[in-house]
Parts: structure tokens; sequence; C-alpha cells
DNA sequence: ATGGTGGCACCGCCA
């Protein structure tokens, strides 16, 4: 069992790289945030050859989710539910035998901001939903695109970039509450290195090749999950094809779940 | 370097 995620940041400008990327890896599931495409804008055709399930929502020009599935998906649904807002954020569902959480969560846009309140406020009605809807004990996987760099060793300079929205003390501390509910950051568990990272800012010159980046990108599991879970890892690929993404693919294996 | 990249939409917004 394969999992996989993935910000897009368009799907209609990298249909090829992820469809490509299915054939060759075979994930089980892959979810993607930022498609950035009405559902009637959606590449449904060139996936429907995969040969995957999918389901999507999104909305012009920013934000759009998508879970594709080898195997059959059920009790979709989309966005947070108190009250129902950012459908095109959030894709809850059941295949495989499992529940997934795909989201991508606000990005913030300056500390001082009202978008960083959203965020935050976001993340608390993510983790109130977490705890209506579902118990730690349950097979649960929360994927996607956190906006999150979660510890020192995430981000490529931690002194320059603490107090930034997507890095700083209060966010950790609100990530680590969902960790306290329940759920294992499985690329950790794997691996303690500091310096891998899924996101390279476009705007920073050269930032792959000087590893500029930050660990924004998520799989994380329940303990029931997480204690299957055989291997965590980046996929750097994407970055080196001829239409790269500013993201790259991370991918979570598990032993019979 | 008062910039730089990238995607989408439309002539600016978001990352």
């Amino acid at each position: 069992m394969k999992v996989a995620t993935f910000n897009a940041n368009s799907i209609r400008a990298r249909t090829e790289i992820i469809v490509n990327w299915l054939a060759e890896n075979k994930p089980d599931i892959l979810c993607l945030q930022e498609t950035k495409v009405q559902d009637k804008d959606f590449s449904a055709n060139a996936f429907a050859k995969t040969g995957y399930e999918f389901v999507f929502k999104g909305e012009k020009s920013y934000n759009g989710v998508a879970v594709f599935s080898k195997h059959k998906i059920t009790n979709v649904e989309f966005g947070l539910d108190t009250p129902p807002q950012d459908q095109a954020r959030m894709i809850t569902a059941r295949t495989a035998g499992i529940t997934i959480v795909n989201t991508y969560i606000p990005q913030g846009f300056e500390m001082e901001s009202e978008k960083y309140q959203y965020k935050l406020n976001w993340l608390k009605r993510l983790l109130d939903y977490f705890n209506k809807h579902f118990k730690p004990t349950e097979k649960l996987l929360w994927t996607g695109d956190l906006n999150i760099a979660f510890e020192a060793k995430d981000v490529y300079d931690p002194a320059a970039l603490d107090g930034t929205v997507c890095f700083n003390r209060g966010l950790s501390q609100t990530l680590k509450k969902f960790m306290e509910w329940g759920f294992v950051d499985l690329f950790r568990k794997h691996c303690d290195e500091p310096g891998q990272f899924t996101f390279w800012d476009y705007r920073e010159p050269n930032g792959l090749k000087r590893n500029r980046g930050w660990r924004l990108d998520y799989i994380m599991g329940t303990e029931p999950i997480a204690k299957k879970c055989t291997n965590c890892y980046i996929d750097k690929k994407p970055r080196e094809l001829e239409k790269p993404s500013d993201h790259t693919f991370l991918v979570a294996e598990f032993k019979s779940l």
C-alpha cells in the first residue's frame, strides 16, 4: 500500500507529470492540492485513461483538491462542516479500507493580516472536525499541503525565517495539538535529518540547487496506520522535469493496511 | 537590484 501527496500548482499545467508519475510509481492513493480549476475544467479525460478513480473539487484560479485511488472511493465530502466552507480546500473520503482527509491549508499571507487569522481559525476548526468525526484509534490519514514547517530542521534558515506565516512558534504549537490528538508525522517517523524539504519557493534564486526549501507537505497517520508504515520519503523528480513544480511528491508506504 | 518566478485571470491576485 502506497499513498502520495503533491501540490500540483495547476492541474492543467501538470496533467502529464501526474499521469506519468502515477504510471511509474503506481500509488494506491494520490492526493493533490492547488488544482486551480473549476470542476468543468479538470483534466478528467486524461486521468480517466489512468484507470484510477478520482474525486475533486475546485474553483476558478485558486485552491482546488483531488483524491485519486486504485480502489473504490466512497463517503466523499468536501470542505469543513463548521460551518460548510472552503470545499475546494478539503476532501474527506473512504478508500482502500481507510479514511483520508486531504487538505490545502490557507497560506496566511502576513502575520498581521486577516488572512493569517483565517489560517489559524481554519486549523482550529479542522481539529474540531477531527474531534467530532473521528477517533485516533481509527485508520485515518491526514495529507496535504499544511503550509506549516513544524520545527527548525524543516526550513532552510530557521533564524531568518522564524516568525513568518508558515514557520513560527504559535503555528508549531497548533500543529502539535493535532499530534497530541493522535496524528503521527510519518516522514519524521522514518527520517530525522534536517534539510529534507517538499517545497522550494520559485522566487528564491536557484532555490532547489541551494536547497533553500521548506517541509510543508505531510502525510499524517493515526497510530493504527503509523505502526504499519514501512517508509516515507520525498520524491524530488518532478523538480527535474521540463515543467517543474515548486512542490514535490511525498510518499508513504505501508504493509497490509 | 525597490527586483526576482510561476499560474491564472484579466490588466492584479496568490503563492
